[in-house]
DNA sequence: ACCGGCGCTGGAAGCGCTTTCAATCGACGT
DNA sequence: ACGTCGATTGAAAGCGCTTCCAGCGCCGGT
């Protein structure tokens, strides 16, 4: 098995390899008797071609590239899961690259000495080439001029999450995303600038201390927390860009002795499978539509190269559990007359 | 770009293109200061062979594929960063299949058309083949006769689990498992009976009732949970096979009033990210350190077909945390002279 | 000085498939 | 009945690399 060559097809079938080629392949000018005769003997000999030999001489693979920053993310797993069901329905293989660092992120594209010659197209998840290419490329969560994306409107996004909070008359407002000062256009950038835009257009802004870095991460979230709790004055709701910052956060919160809702408002990021078990509010994204929505889009462009750049945007949603709640009522009362300085307060119900 | 062949090195180097096949793979049979002048030839041109080429020539495609069967799961999203970490580290390319049923499995391997030449070698995740292959493969999580492979012990692992609680005096305990009538040999099937068993050996038995299929998901978990706790009589402790199973459980006896530990313990299985969070007790695994260790093993197999298979067992470990605690304490009195039924009971502190 | 070997090289035959390009065969038009 | 055109089909030339095999200097041995 698995020794049979299209010469042992053709000359089952009595016809000439190239015949046996265009037939298996539905390509026009074989007589219908003529292809069904081939399509037998294949059947028969059990007969698959093989792909190296086909991509050698045609310059395809049926084989998509996934390159993914951090592969251990619930959200990556996801995506990858999304995005390799359409792929294989389509009849393309998924090899994955690992993309931690710009390094590699490099190295994979400059070059072609993996990708260009092992797979006809790349989807990126989160990240974008560092230099233009014409390489057929799509990418998911993150959006590049010229090539089609996957995404959601992380803006929009972001100002729901704000929103929401403000809402509940929140005014001291905290953030637990990622590095603060990290490319705006980026897909957390467009998260952050999102939520803090639509904060700022309510009249609250977030002081530095209270904008940390979680890294995306569950013990980063902790630590943010943790850190941002043990401050002198703390904030009344706090956003963490991902649900797995957010998990890490109730679990700071609850050691700092902090109720949360009651005296802290938490909303996260994601709708993480696990987020309905801790009553956790957050903004729904479905990842996997996302990369399943990727894996079309690169389907379609290697299908044709010629399809012009696409956007499709997923959907994104208000997920309102327990972990968030009104602002507790702070009565401010200025005492003029009083020793000079500034202001008490009197927390009321 | 990416069109250089070896010919253009060759002719750039002045020797021909078998020697330059020669030089770059590091063959005996070549003169030093060749060879060096070759290396230098194929630098400046920034040569990189065809992959596809050298396959169709020597049939070895530096790819690996893995199949997993659900790879949204937190443990194969570990279990593949793993691996593929080793693997791009030993020049191997990664290559994922999903293979969510048995039809799909099949298929992979049984059809040549895929697998056999499209990669060199195979991980499966917590599965095997259906046929016995002599396709170089390891598995990672199963064991399987005659192949290398990656596990943790899960009959200790799971006796593990049964200890902790009966030490901690449970008498009336559940288990959230996937299907109770699984084979016993397979990863779950151990984890299973290595823990039914321990329990037996502490004289204690799981009543059908209390043996639920979790699916190992988290909605499964929760509904597990939900339905065992509205039978009529209650498991003190509860045993869940994944951490995802007992995060839903979690929530399913905060909904049901049940308090745990006070009167519910609950264990779970992998230490997953967010487990410490909501302080689950749990045998700890590394799964990433069993697809690293997968990876190893094919890589050593393939590097040399005449090694014999081995059997790698990662360590796994209990991690008390606040989610089991003494079983409630209740009195049994058998009240004899009463109205002649049996017992009734009345709880004490 | 002659011969068997050994180390290094180049020539050339594929690996299994795709793709011109030319040849073949009817059918059709006049 | 003859030339033509389109639909089919086959022969053959690669795709870029590996590897078998033969050729070639140059060594030590006799």
């Amino acid at each position: 098995m698995g020794r049979v060559t299209i010469d042992d097809v053709a000359r089952r079938a009595r016809v000439s390899v190239a015949t046996v080629s265009r037939a298996l392949r539905g390509l026009p000018n074989v007589s219908p008797h003529t292809r069904e005769r081939v399509l037998t003997a294949a059947r028969e000999l059990d007969y698959h071609p093989d792909p190296n030999a086909s991509r050698l001489a045609a310059g395809k693979t049926r084989t998509v590239a996934m390159a993914v920053p951090s592969p251990s993310l619930w959200y990556s797993g996801q995506v990858v899961a999304g995005a390799e069901a359409v792929l294989s329905a389509s009849g393309y293989d998924l090899m994955l690259f690992v993309v931690a660092d710009a390094a590699s992120r490099r190295r994979l594209l400059a070059g072609p000495d993996r990708l260009g010659k092992r797979v006809d197209g790349l989807i990126m998840v989160d990240c974008a080439p560092d230099v233009p290419t014409d390489f057929p490329l799509v990418t998911v969560g993150a959006e590049i001029d010229g090539h089609s994306c996957a995404v959601i409107d992380n803006r929009a996004a972001g100002a729901m999450a704000a929103r929401h909070l403000l809402e509940l008359g929140h005014r001291e407002i905290g953030l637990i995303g990622g590095d603060p000062d990290v490319d705006p256009a980026s897909t957390q950038g467009l998260r952050r600038t999102g939520f803090l835009d639509a904060l700022v257009q309510g009249g609250v802004s977030v002081p530095r201390r209270w904008d940390r870095d979680g890294g995306f991460s569950v013990v980063g979230g902790y630590e943010a927390m943790a850190e941002m709790l043990a401050g002198s004055d703390r904030p009344t709701a706090v956003f963490a860009m991902s649900d797995d910052m957010a998990f890490g956060a109730l679990r700071a919160a609850a050691e700092a002795g902090v109720s949360v809702p009651d005296e802290l408002s938490l909303i996260g990021f994601d709708d993480h499978a696990i987020a309905f078990t801790v009553g956790l509010t957050t903004v729904r994204q479905d990842p996997e539509a996302l990369g399943a929505g990727g894996a079309h889009l690169l389907v379609e462009l290697l299908e044709d190269p010629a399809t012009p750049p696409r956007r499709v945007e997923e959907p994104t949603e208000l997920v309102p559990r327990e972990s968030t709640a009104p602002r507790p009522r702070k009565m401010t009362l200025h005492l003029a007359e009083d020793r000079g300085a500034g202001e008490s307060r009197v927390e009321g119900v």
